[in-house]
RNA sequence: GUGGGUAUAGCUCAGCUGGUUAGAGCAUCGGAUUGUGGUUCCGAGGGUCGAGGGUUCGAAUCCCUUUACCCACCCCA
Protein backbone atom coordinates (compact mmCIF):
# COMPACT_ATOMS: atom_id res chain seq x y z
CA UNK A 1 0.00 0.00 0.00
CA UNK A 2 1.61 3.69 -1.04
CA UNK A 3 1.86 5.48 2.03
CA UNK A 4 1.10 9.14 2.52
CA UNK A 5 3.99 10.71 3.82
CA UNK A 6 3.27 12.00 7.08
CA UNK A 7 3.82 15.80 7.37
CA UNK A 8 2.88 18.90 9.22
CA UNK A 9 2.29 21.84 7.53
CA UNK A 10 4.79 24.55 7.24
CA UNK A 11 4.25 26.92 10.00
CA UNK A 12 2.00 24.47 11.82
CA UNK A 13 4.10 24.28 15.34
CA UNK A 14 3.43 20.51 16.49
CA UNK A 15 5.58 19.30 20.11
CA UNK A 16 6.88 16.27 21.31
CA UNK A 17 5.37 15.22 24.68
CA UNK A 18 8.27 16.76 26.56
CA UNK A 19 8.11 20.22 24.89
CA UNK A 20 4.21 20.48 25.05
CA UNK A 21 4.57 19.99 28.90
CA UNK A 22 6.68 22.91 28.92
CA UNK A 23 4.19 24.77 26.46
CA UNK A 24 1.24 23.70 28.66
CA UNK A 25 2.91 24.99 31.70
CA UNK A 26 3.41 28.31 30.32
CA UNK A 27 -0.36 28.64 28.89
CA UNK A 28 -1.34 27.87 32.47
CA UNK A 29 1.00 30.53 34.39
CA UNK A 30 -0.28 32.92 31.62
CA UNK A 31 -3.32 32.27 32.69
CA UNK A 32 -3.38 31.99 36.40
CA UNK A 33 -1.91 35.45 36.25
CA UNK A 34 -4.64 37.01 33.69
CA UNK A 35 -6.75 35.46 36.31
CA UNK A 36 -4.95 37.07 39.28
CA UNK A 37 -6.47 40.46 38.01
CA UNK A 38 -10.13 39.14 37.86
CA UNK A 39 -10.29 38.21 34.61
CA UNK A 40 -12.56 36.20 33.65
CA UNK A 41 -12.27 33.36 30.80
CA UNK A 42 -13.95 33.96 26.79
CA UNK A 43 -13.92 31.25 24.32
CA UNK A 44 -15.29 31.97 21.34
CA UNK A 45 -15.54 29.68 18.15
CA UNK A 46 -12.17 29.31 15.58
CA UNK A 47 -14.39 29.63 12.27
CA UNK A 48 -16.21 32.76 11.89
CA UNK A 49 -18.74 33.72 9.45
CA UNK A 50 -16.28 35.62 6.93
CA UNK A 51 -18.76 38.66 6.75
CA UNK A 52 -18.11 39.19 10.47
CA UNK A 53 -14.31 38.59 10.28
CA UNK A 54 -13.78 40.98 7.22
CA UNK A 55 -15.89 43.46 8.76
CA UNK A 56 -13.28 46.09 9.31
CA UNK A 57 -10.20 44.17 7.58
CA UNK A 58 -8.37 45.72 4.63
CA UNK A 59 -4.69 45.78 3.09
CA UNK A 60 -2.64 43.57 4.79
CA UNK A 61 -4.30 41.54 6.99
CA UNK A 62 -7.10 40.85 4.23
CA UNK A 63 -4.72 39.00 2.46
CA UNK A 64 -3.54 36.70 5.37
CA UNK A 65 -6.90 35.59 6.36
CA UNK A 66 -7.74 31.84 5.56
CA UNK A 67 -11.30 31.67 4.13
CA UNK A 68 -12.89 28.68 3.00
CA UNK A 69 -16.66 27.51 1.85
CA UNK A 70 -18.69 24.98 3.14
CA UNK A 71 -22.07 24.24 1.30
CA UNK A 72 -23.46 28.40 0.70
CA UNK A 73 -21.74 29.56 3.86
CA UNK A 74 -18.32 31.69 3.33
CA UNK A 75 -16.60 31.29 6.48
CA UNK A 76 -13.10 32.64 7.50
CA UNK A 77 -10.56 31.37 10.55
CA UNK A 78 -10.15 33.80 13.08
CA UNK A 79 -6.74 35.56 12.81
CA UNK A 80 -6.60 37.53 16.03
CA UNK A 81 -8.76 37.28 18.79
CA UNK A 82 -9.73 41.60 19.33
CA UNK A 83 -12.12 40.68 16.59
CA UNK A 84 -13.95 38.08 18.42
CA UNK A 85 -13.90 39.85 21.25
CA UNK A 86 -15.56 42.50 19.44
CA UNK A 87 -18.03 40.35 18.09
CA UNK A 88 -18.68 38.77 21.45
CA UNK A 89 -19.11 42.05 23.16
CA UNK A 90 -21.73 43.74 20.18
CA UNK A 91 -23.60 40.30 20.76
CA UNK A 92 -23.79 40.37 23.93
CA UNK A 93 -23.33 43.55 25.03
CA UNK A 94 -26.85 43.03 27.33
CA UNK A 95 -25.58 40.22 29.02
CA UNK A 96 -22.19 41.80 30.19
CA UNK A 97 -20.89 43.51 32.96
CA UNK A 98 -19.24 46.52 32.12
CA UNK A 99 -16.10 47.19 32.79
CA UNK A 100 -15.93 43.65 30.99
CA UNK A 101 -12.85 42.17 31.80
CA UNK A 102 -12.00 39.30 29.76
CA UNK A 103 -8.87 36.60 28.95
CA UNK A 104 -8.49 34.77 26.07
CA UNK A 105 -6.35 32.11 24.69
CA UNK A 106 -6.45 30.61 21.50
CA UNK A 107 -5.52 30.01 18.45
CA UNK A 108 -5.84 32.04 15.85
CA UNK A 109 -4.31 32.18 11.67
CA UNK A 110 -2.61 33.80 9.20
CA UNK A 111 -2.07 32.88 5.81
CA UNK A 112 1.51 34.43 5.50
CA UNK A 113 4.51 33.03 4.43
CA UNK A 114 6.02 31.15 7.19
CA UNK A 115 9.76 31.66 8.81
CA UNK A 116 11.98 31.20 11.73
CA UNK A 117 9.91 32.19 14.89
CA UNK A 118 6.54 32.76 12.82
CA UNK A 119 3.66 30.81 12.22
CA UNK A 120 0.52 30.34 10.72
CA UNK A 121 -1.16 28.60 13.27
CA UNK A 122 -0.38 30.64 16.78
CA UNK A 123 -1.36 30.55 20.24
CA UNK A 124 -2.25 34.38 21.09
CA UNK A 125 -2.47 35.10 24.82
CA UNK A 126 -4.94 38.33 25.23
CA UNK A 127 -6.39 40.54 27.97
CA UNK A 128 -8.41 43.40 27.40
CA UNK A 129 -10.57 45.81 29.53
CA UNK A 130 -13.67 46.92 27.56
CA UNK A 131 -15.66 49.87 28.51
CA UNK A 132 -19.18 51.25 28.15
CA UNK A 133 -19.38 54.45 27.04
CA UNK A 134 -16.34 55.47 28.23
CA UNK A 135 -13.04 53.86 30.47
CA UNK A 136 -10.39 55.70 32.31
CA UNK A 137 -6.87 56.02 31.65
CA UNK A 138 -6.17 54.35 35.17
CA UNK A 139 -7.16 51.21 33.46
CA UNK A 140 -4.27 51.36 30.86
CA UNK A 141 -1.87 51.87 34.00
CA UNK A 142 -2.98 48.33 35.46
CA UNK A 143 -2.65 46.60 31.60
CA UNK A 144 0.79 47.79 31.67
CA UNK A 145 0.78 46.26 35.69
CA UNK A 146 -0.93 43.58 34.05
CA UNK A 147 1.74 42.75 31.31
CA UNK A 148 4.98 43.47 34.13
CA UNK A 149 3.06 40.89 36.54
CA UNK A 150 2.66 37.74 33.89
CA UNK A 151 6.01 38.16 32.10
CA UNK A 152 7.98 37.97 35.52
CA UNK A 153 5.73 35.18 36.72
CA UNK A 154 7.03 32.86 33.82
CA UNK A 155 10.40 33.64 35.83
CA UNK A 156 11.84 36.26 33.06
CA UNK A 157 12.82 39.17 34.60
CA UNK A 158 15.38 40.79 31.94
CA UNK A 159 12.52 42.49 29.75
CA UNK A 160 11.53 46.07 28.84
CA UNK A 161 7.98 47.38 28.58
CA UNK A 162 8.14 50.23 26.32
CA UNK A 163 5.34 52.99 26.42
CA UNK A 164 3.74 55.44 24.04
CA UNK A 165 0.68 57.13 23.57
CA UNK A 166 -1.17 57.13 20.02
CA UNK A 167 -2.02 60.40 20.48
CA UNK A 168 1.75 62.12 20.46
CA UNK A 169 2.18 60.97 17.13
CA UNK A 170 -1.04 61.64 15.71
CA UNK A 171 -0.87 65.43 17.22
CA UNK A 172 3.16 66.01 16.45
CA UNK A 173 2.63 64.93 12.83
CA UNK A 174 -0.70 67.18 12.61
CA UNK A 175 1.41 69.62 13.75
CA UNK A 176 4.01 69.54 11.49
CA UNK A 177 1.44 68.87 8.42
CA UNK A 178 2.31 65.20 7.86
CA UNK A 179 -1.04 63.58 8.80
CA UNK A 180 -1.63 61.09 5.84
CA UNK A 181 1.81 60.21 5.89
CA UNK A 182 2.52 59.54 9.26
CA UNK A 183 2.05 55.69 9.07
CA UNK A 184 4.70 55.79 6.66
CA UNK A 185 7.15 57.96 8.16
CA UNK A 186 6.73 56.09 11.31
CA UNK A 187 7.62 52.70 9.80
CA UNK A 188 10.33 54.38 7.93
CA UNK A 189 12.20 55.53 11.25
CA UNK A 190 11.51 52.28 12.76
CA UNK A 191 13.71 50.82 10.31
CA UNK A 192 16.59 53.43 11.75
CA UNK A 193 18.50 50.92 13.16
CA UNK A 194 18.40 48.16 10.41
CA UNK A 195 19.23 50.13 7.67
CA UNK A 196 20.67 53.72 8.98
CA UNK A 197 20.38 57.08 8.98
CA UNK A 198 21.09 57.80 5.20
CA UNK A 199 18.84 55.37 4.22
CA UNK A 200 15.83 56.12 6.07
CA UNK A 201 16.17 60.00 4.65
CA UNK A 202 16.29 58.98 0.71
CA UNK A 203 13.27 56.55 1.11
CA UNK A 204 11.12 58.93 2.96
CA UNK A 205 12.40 61.91 0.55
CA UNK A 206 11.97 59.51 -2.57
CA UNK A 207 8.06 59.14 -1.36
CA UNK A 208 8.16 63.35 -1.27
CA UNK A 209 8.20 63.82 2.46
CA UNK A 210 10.07 67.35 2.79
CA UNK A 211 13.29 67.33 4.23
CA UNK A 212 11.58 69.85 6.85
CA UNK A 213 9.75 67.60 8.05
CA UNK A 214 11.93 64.76 7.93
CA UNK A 215 14.42 66.55 10.22
CA UNK A 216 11.39 67.78 12.89
CA UNK A 217 10.10 63.94 13.16
CA UNK A 218 14.09 62.77 13.72
CA UNK A 219 14.60 65.12 16.40
CA UNK A 220 11.18 64.55 17.94
CA UNK A 221 11.59 60.98 18.08
CA UNK A 222 14.80 61.41 19.29
CA UNK A 223 13.78 63.01 22.71
CA UNK A 224 15.12 60.03 25.22
CA UNK A 225 16.32 59.93 28.33
CA UNK A 226 14.45 58.64 31.65
CA UNK A 227 11.07 58.93 31.91
CA UNK A 228 10.27 62.06 33.73
CA UNK A 229 13.31 64.01 31.43
CA UNK A 230 11.05 62.77 28.39
CA UNK A 231 8.29 63.92 29.96
CA UNK A 232 9.94 67.48 30.68
CA UNK A 233 11.32 67.75 27.30
CA UNK A 234 7.76 66.81 25.39
CA UNK A 235 6.13 69.93 27.78
CA UNK A 236 8.02 72.25 24.82
CA UNK A 237 5.42 70.95 22.45
CA UNK A 238 2.38 71.24 24.69
CA UNK A 239 1.04 74.33 22.83
CA UNK A 240 1.65 73.36 19.49
CA UNK A 241 -1.30 71.30 19.00
CA UNK A 242 -4.34 69.80 21.48
CA UNK A 243 -4.09 65.87 20.49
CA UNK A 244 -0.22 66.23 20.80
CA UNK A 245 -1.19 67.75 24.41
CA UNK A 246 -3.84 65.36 25.70
CA UNK A 247 -1.60 62.65 24.91
CA UNK A 248 1.60 64.13 26.37
CA UNK A 249 -1.06 64.43 29.72
CA UNK A 250 -1.90 60.78 29.61
CA UNK A 251 1.45 59.48 29.22
CA UNK A 252 2.18 61.40 32.22
CA UNK A 253 -0.61 60.10 33.89
CA UNK A 254 -0.17 56.27 32.84
CA UNK A 255 3.33 56.48 34.03
CA UNK A 256 2.28 58.09 37.27
CA UNK A 257 0.22 55.83 38.16
CA UNK A 258 2.52 52.85 37.46
CA UNK A 259 4.25 53.34 40.70
CA UNK A 260 0.92 52.59 42.31
CA UNK A 261 0.10 49.09 40.25
CA UNK A 262 4.02 48.52 42.02
CA UNK A 263 5.48 48.21 38.48
CA UNK A 264 9.27 49.08 39.03
CA UNK A 265 10.18 51.64 37.06
CA UNK A 266 12.87 50.56 35.20
CA UNK A 267 10.81 47.84 33.47
CA UNK A 268 8.68 50.54 31.35
CA UNK A 269 10.61 53.38 29.36
CA UNK A 270 8.79 55.93 27.28
CA UNK A 271 9.80 55.61 24.08
CA UNK A 272 8.25 57.95 21.15
CA UNK A 273 8.75 55.48 18.01
CA UNK A 274 6.84 52.58 19.73
CA UNK A 275 3.49 53.09 17.14
CA UNK A 276 2.23 49.64 16.81
CA UNK A 277 1.40 48.17 13.21
CA UNK A 278 -1.97 48.33 13.75
CA UNK A 279 -3.46 51.71 13.53
CA UNK A 280 -6.66 51.25 15.59
CA UNK A 281 -4.86 52.53 18.66
CA UNK A 282 -6.12 55.30 19.56
CA UNK A 283 -4.20 56.00 22.82
CA UNK A 284 -1.21 54.18 25.33
CA UNK A 285 0.84 51.43 23.60
CA UNK A 286 2.42 48.94 24.64
CA UNK A 287 5.61 46.53 23.22
CA UNK A 288 7.40 44.25 25.53
CA UNK A 289 11.10 43.49 24.79
CA UNK A 290 13.48 40.50 25.99
CA UNK A 291 16.48 42.65 27.23
CA UNK A 292 18.94 40.20 25.54
CA UNK A 293 16.80 39.04 22.24
CA UNK A 294 15.79 42.32 20.91
CA UNK A 295 15.83 40.74 17.26
CA UNK A 296 12.56 39.08 18.35
CA UNK A 297 10.46 42.02 18.34
CA UNK A 298 7.82 42.17 20.43
CA UNK A 299 6.25 39.60 23.33
CA UNK A 300 3.26 41.30 23.78
CA UNK A 301 2.23 44.35 22.42
CA UNK A 302 -1.08 45.88 22.59
CA UNK A 303 -2.60 49.33 23.30
CA UNK A 304 -6.07 51.21 23.61
CA UNK A 305 -8.53 51.65 20.95
CA UNK A 306 -11.72 53.79 21.53
CA UNK A 307 -14.09 52.05 19.69
CA UNK A 308 -13.84 48.60 19.65
CA UNK A 309 -17.22 47.24 18.08
CA UNK A 310 -17.55 50.01 15.49
CA UNK A 311 -18.11 47.42 12.71
CA UNK A 312 -20.79 45.61 14.64
CA UNK A 313 -22.48 47.55 17.03
CA UNK A 314 -23.81 51.58 17.38
CA UNK A 315 -22.48 51.67 21.50
CA UNK A 316 -19.28 53.10 21.99
CA UNK A 317 -16.89 50.68 23.43
CA UNK A 318 -13.82 51.88 24.52
CA UNK A 319 -10.78 49.52 25.53
CA UNK A 320 -7.77 48.30 26.19
CA UNK A 321 -5.77 44.85 26.23
CA UNK A 322 -2.68 43.43 25.17
CA UNK A 323 -1.48 40.05 23.22
CA UNK A 324 0.98 38.01 23.95
CA UNK A 325 2.18 36.07 21.06
CA UNK A 326 2.21 32.52 23.03
CA UNK A 327 3.84 30.17 20.34
CA UNK A 328 6.85 32.96 19.68
CA UNK A 329 7.59 33.27 22.93
CA UNK A 330 7.92 29.38 23.53
CA UNK A 331 9.68 29.33 20.01
CA UNK A 332 12.22 31.53 21.33
CA UNK A 333 12.94 30.72 24.59
CA UNK A 334 13.32 27.26 23.28
CA UNK A 335 15.78 27.95 20.75
CA UNK A 336 17.64 30.25 23.24
CA UNK A 337 17.65 26.94 25.63
CA UNK A 338 15.67 29.20 28.42
CA UNK A 339 13.47 25.86 29.14
CA UNK A 340 13.93 23.91 32.30
CA UNK A 341 12.45 21.21 30.45
CA UNK A 342 13.98 18.10 32.18
CA UNK A 343 11.45 19.37 35.50
CA UNK A 344 8.51 18.49 33.67
CA UNK A 345 7.18 14.97 33.42
CA UNK A 346 3.44 14.20 32.99
CA UNK A 347 3.85 11.44 35.92
CA UNK A 348 4.58 11.52 39.20
CA UNK A 349 5.22 7.49 39.34
CA UNK A 350 5.30 4.75 36.88
CA UNK A 351 4.66 1.56 38.97
CA UNK A 352 5.93 -1.33 37.31
CA UNK A 353 5.02 -4.69 37.67
CA UNK A 354 7.17 -8.10 37.50
CA UNK A 355 4.34 -10.43 38.17
CA UNK A 356 1.82 -11.77 35.16
CA UNK A 357 -1.34 -10.76 37.61
CA UNK A 358 -2.05 -6.95 37.46
CA UNK A 359 -4.65 -7.19 39.98
CA UNK A 360 -2.46 -5.78 42.58
CA UNK A 361 -0.62 -2.88 40.63
CA UNK A 362 -3.80 -1.84 39.28
CA UNK A 363 -5.30 -1.55 42.61
CA UNK A 364 -2.36 0.36 44.12
CA UNK A 365 -2.00 2.58 41.00
CA UNK A 366 -5.83 3.13 41.99
CA UNK A 367 -4.69 4.46 45.47
CA UNK A 368 -2.01 6.58 44.19
CA UNK A 369 -4.19 8.46 42.01
CA UNK A 370 -7.28 8.30 44.72
CA UNK A 371 -4.32 10.68 46.88
CA UNK A 372 -4.06 12.76 44.16
CA UNK A 373 -0.60 11.16 42.30
CA UNK A 374 -0.39 11.40 38.64
CA UNK A 375 0.22 7.24 38.24
CA UNK A 376 0.93 5.94 35.36
CA UNK A 377 0.75 1.78 34.76
CA UNK A 378 3.43 0.32 32.89
CA UNK A 379 1.71 -3.22 31.33
CA UNK A 380 4.15 -4.41 28.56
CA UNK A 381 5.38 -7.47 28.97
CA UNK A 382 8.91 -6.97 28.69
CA UNK A 383 12.46 -7.05 30.59
CA UNK A 384 13.02 -5.15 33.49
CA UNK A 385 15.59 -3.34 31.82
CA UNK A 386 13.55 -1.90 29.14
CA UNK A 387 10.98 -0.98 31.41
CA UNK A 388 13.41 1.26 33.58
CA UNK A 389 14.66 2.61 30.42
CA UNK A 390 11.23 3.53 29.09
CA UNK A 391 10.98 5.05 33.05
CA UNK A 392 14.05 7.14 32.12
CA UNK A 393 12.83 8.66 29.02
CA UNK A 394 9.51 9.88 30.21
CA UNK A 395 11.44 11.27 33.23
CA UNK A 396 9.42 10.06 35.97
CA UNK A 397 10.71 11.05 39.12
CA UNK A 398 9.14 8.02 41.00
CA UNK A 399 9.36 4.15 39.89
CA UNK A 400 7.53 1.41 42.60
CA UNK A 401 8.51 -2.05 41.73
CA UNK A 402 6.12 -5.09 42.20
CA UNK A 403 7.32 -8.40 42.09
CA UNK A 404 7.31 -11.61 43.95
CA UNK A 405 9.32 -10.47 46.70
CA UNK A 406 7.34 -7.32 47.32
CA UNK A 407 4.23 -9.13 47.67
CA UNK A 408 5.25 -11.52 49.62
CA UNK A 409 6.32 -9.05 52.26
CA UNK A 410 3.45 -6.99 51.61
CA UNK A 411 5.63 -3.94 50.37
CA UNK A 412 6.65 -2.04 47.47
CA UNK A 413 10.10 -0.84 46.34
CA UNK A 414 10.00 2.87 45.79
CA UNK A 415 13.05 3.67 43.87
CA UNK A 416 14.00 7.70 43.33
CA UNK A 417 14.95 7.70 39.28
CA UNK A 418 17.28 10.77 40.37
CA UNK A 419 19.18 9.47 42.76
CA UNK A 420 19.36 5.75 41.77
CA UNK A 421 18.06 4.88 45.15
CA UNK A 422 15.55 2.66 46.19
CA UNK A 423 13.76 0.74 49.35
CA UNK A 424 10.79 -1.15 50.49
CA UNK A 425 7.97 0.81 51.70
CA UNK A 426 4.65 0.91 52.37
CA UNK A 427 2.13 2.41 50.05
CA UNK A 428 0.96 5.03 52.34
CA UNK A 429 5.16 6.09 53.02
CA UNK A 430 5.56 6.00 49.07
CA UNK A 431 2.76 8.24 48.62
CA UNK A 432 3.84 10.81 50.83
CA UNK A 433 7.56 10.58 49.51
CA UNK A 434 6.06 11.34 46.23
CA UNK A 435 3.74 13.85 47.56
CA UNK A 436 6.54 15.52 49.18
CA UNK A 437 8.89 15.91 46.15
CA UNK A 438 5.58 16.75 44.25
CA UNK A 439 5.34 19.82 46.90
CA UNK A 440 8.92 20.13 46.60
CA UNK A 441 8.85 21.02 42.50
CA UNK A 442 5.54 22.60 42.20
CA UNK A 443 7.11 26.13 42.04
CA UNK A 444 9.49 24.89 39.42
CA UNK A 445 11.41 27.66 37.31
CA UNK A 446 10.07 27.52 33.82
CA UNK A 447 12.95 29.53 32.70
CA UNK A 448 16.12 27.42 33.40
CA UNK A 449 19.09 29.44 35.62
CA UNK A 450 21.20 32.13 33.43
CA UNK A 451 24.48 29.37 32.62
CA UNK A 452 27.79 30.95 33.84
CA UNK A 453 29.51 32.98 31.20
CA UNK A 454 32.59 31.23 30.45
C1' G B 1 3.65 39.05 -2.98
C1' U B 2 9.59 39.53 -3.93
C1' G B 3 14.60 37.30 -3.66
C1' G B 4 17.94 33.20 -2.37
C1' G B 5 18.79 28.08 -0.79
C1' U B 6 17.76 22.86 0.23
C1' A B 7 15.53 17.94 -0.79
C1' U B 8 19.83 11.01 0.43
C1' A B 9 17.61 5.85 6.65
C1' G B 10 12.78 7.78 11.92
C1' C B 11 16.29 12.46 12.91
C1' U B 12 20.97 15.41 11.57
C1' C B 13 23.89 15.03 7.55
C1' A B 14 28.42 12.98 4.23
C1' G B 15 28.62 11.04 -0.63
C1' C B 16 34.90 14.18 -5.10
C1' U B 17 35.06 16.54 -12.23
C1' G B 18 28.94 10.62 -13.40
C1' G B 19 31.45 4.31 -12.29
C1' U B 20 29.06 -0.99 -10.58
C1' U B 21 27.06 -3.45 -3.36
C1' A B 22 24.72 4.51 -1.20
C1' G B 23 27.62 5.71 4.16
C1' A B 24 28.25 7.97 9.33
C1' G B 25 26.34 9.78 13.95
C1' C B 26 21.94 9.80 16.78
C1' A B 27 17.41 7.00 17.49
C1' U B 28 15.19 1.85 17.41
C1' C B 29 15.70 -3.46 18.43
C1' G B 30 18.88 -7.58 20.29
C1' G B 31 23.24 -9.28 23.15
C1' A B 32 27.36 -8.60 26.96
C1' U B 33 24.00 -8.06 32.22
C1' U B 34 17.23 -13.76 32.90
C1' G B 35 14.90 -8.14 39.39
C1' U B 36 17.51 -2.53 37.90
C1' G B 37 17.59 2.91 33.79
C1' G B 38 20.58 7.28 32.54
C1' U B 39 27.86 5.10 31.04
C1' U B 40 30.51 1.50 27.88
C1' C B 41 31.27 -2.48 24.25
C1' C B 42 29.34 -5.88 20.30
C1' G B 43 25.60 -6.87 16.69
C1' A B 44 20.97 -6.25 13.72
C1' G B 45 17.01 -4.03 11.10
C1' G B 46 15.89 0.21 8.37
C1' G B 47 16.70 3.72 1.53
C1' U B 48 11.99 3.08 -5.24
C1' C B 49 18.49 9.12 -3.09
C1' G B 50 11.24 14.37 -3.06
C1' A B 51 8.29 13.39 -7.87
C1' G B 52 8.27 13.27 -13.38
C1' G B 53 11.05 13.51 -17.78
C1' G B 54 15.88 13.94 -20.48
C1' U B 55 21.40 13.17 -21.58
C1' U B 56 24.60 8.67 -21.09
C1' C B 57 27.14 2.12 -21.83
C1' G B 58 26.12 3.82 -16.80
C1' A B 59 22.76 9.14 -12.85
C1' A B 60 22.05 10.31 -5.71
C1' U B 61 25.70 13.08 -8.87
C1' C B 62 24.61 16.61 -15.19
C1' C B 63 20.05 19.22 -17.71
C1' C B 64 14.67 20.48 -17.77
C1' U B 65 9.91 20.49 -15.30
C1' U B 66 7.29 20.14 -10.79
C1' U B 67 6.21 19.85 -5.64
C1' A B 68 7.52 20.54 -0.75
C1' C B 69 10.38 22.70 2.84
C1' C B 70 14.04 26.38 4.80
C1' C B 71 16.10 31.43 5.04
C1' A B 72 15.46 36.63 4.17
C1' C B 73 12.31 40.93 2.58
C1' C B 74 7.23 42.86 3.25
C1' C B 75 4.20 42.71 7.50
C1' C B 76 3.48 41.02 12.14
C1' A B 77 2.74 37.84 17.85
Amino acid sequence: MKKVSPRTLSGFMELLPDDQLVMNELIERLQRSYELFGFSPLDTPIIEAAEVLLAKAGGETEKQIYTMQKGESELALRFDLTVPLAKFVAANYGALSFPFRRYQIGKVYRGERAQRGRFREFYQADVDIIGDGELGLIYEAEIAAVIYKTITSLGLDEFKIKLNNRKILNGFFEHIGERENSLFILQTIDKLDKIGLKAVINILSDKGIKRESIDETLKFLGVSGSNSEILEKLEQYKDKNETLSTGIEELKEVTESLKDFLVPEDKVLIDLSIARGLDYYTGTVYETFLDKHPEIGSICSGGRYDNLAEFYSKKSLPGVGVSIGVTRLFYVLDEQGLLNKECFSSADVLIIPLVEDLKGPIGIASKLRGRGIKTELYTEKRKLKAKLSYADKIRVPFVILLGEDEISSNELTLKDMKSGEQRGVSLEEAAEQILKRKAQTADIRLIAEKKEEE
